[in-house]
DNA sequence: GACCTGACGTACT
DNA sequence: GAGTACGCCAGGT
């Protein structure tokens, strides 16, 4: 993985403010990973100091696993799931509107 | 180098 | 809206 990549990845998913929540596909678009399962790749092994409970797939669910601890940090934050899902109209945070 | 796996996305049914 | 199929790319074996 791509050092200067992976700091761009790590510094798109820390600009999504609390509250707000992006998806892998986005933070993808935005850092130029060739994709988007690189950015779960790089959560994985390296995002436990991030906030990752703010990335979610592109429909607004969570990834299975992680689903229960993830909905219950953004439900802290004020964002509220129906279910499994988050509505991305809603909730989702763009670079532009920061 | 082939094959498998994964915190995904899009298209289609 | 839900489920399935296939494409995608990097890493590990």
């Amino acid at each position: 993985m791509d050092e200067v990549l992976h700091d761009r990845i790590r510094d798109a998913i820390l600009d999504v403010p609390p509250g707000r929540v992006t998806t892998y596909g986005d933070i993808a678009a935005l850092t130029g990973a060739p994709s988007p399962r690189m950015v779960g790749a790089l959560l994985s092994e390296d995002g436990h100091d991030l906030p990752w409970h703010r990335v979610l797939r592109a429909n607004g669910t969570p990834a299975p696993h992680l689903a229960h601890e993830q909905l219950t940090r953004l439900r802290a934050e004020g964002v509220l799931a129906k279910g499994q899902r988050v509505d991305l109209g809603e909730y989702r945070w763009r670079p532009s509107e920061d």
